[in-house]
DNA sequence: TAAATTTGGTTTATAAAATAAACTACTTTA
DNA sequence: TAAAGTAGTTTATTTTATAAACCAAATTTA
């Protein structure tokens, strides 16, 4: 009846980190941390997160002179966004079918 | 651009709880605990929330000898459901806006 | 040019939440 | 009357989320 929410994504801020991704398929930890209204320390962990479980890819490099961490989705990430979304619609429903 | 989700709401076993209470109104804890696949104990814990948050009123009695709770939804409960859905749009749209 | 500040983060510590395990209290059945 | 079942609650443990502290390099400013 109700289906099982993928915990990784079950969280505010990774899931407003995937569903920014979904949308521009690249961004940089600053804008993120913009968007989402975040603290770096939050992100940080939280991207570390979505990396380990293969949903997103993480590009460390530099850019003019300064660290620049960028995020990209990946298309196991993109699976489970999209099974997460229909998973939720089970609860979101106003009859519990 | 995100809202920020109801934390009380987003629990797998909360919203699953309210999703169902939604739809009947009213429901015995079993019936709660069946439908949810939850244990007892989480089931038990998870209840006592939404109703300190005042989202359901819980009616204890007996029936045929046994314990009985019900759980029903309330005004304020039915308003946080539909609020969460709303924001929770803001994180499924294929683009960030 | 040395000290303070800013950028772009990571690591560590703490608070809160979810969950499981153990327990309570009573009833039914063998 | 002993064992098993019903209907939960309480306590303990694990997991998450978040905040605070820290780090290294670059930049600004005094």
């Amino acid at each position: 009846m109700f289906k099982d929410l993928d915990p990784i994504l079950h969280s505010q801020l990774r899931l407003a980190v995937m569903s920014l991704l979904i949308g521009v398929k690249e961004a940089e930890f600053t804008f993120l941390r913009e968007q989402t209204n975040s603290t770096a320390g939050n992100l940080s962990v939280q991207i570390q997160k979505l990396k380990d479980a293969g949903y997103i890819d993480v590009i460390k490099q530099f850019k003019d002179n300064y660290p620049q961490t960028i995020c990209k989705i990946t298309k196991q990430g993109i699976k489970a966004f999209e099974e997460y979304v229909t998973s939720l619609q089970s609860y979101l429903g106003k009859n519990g079918k």
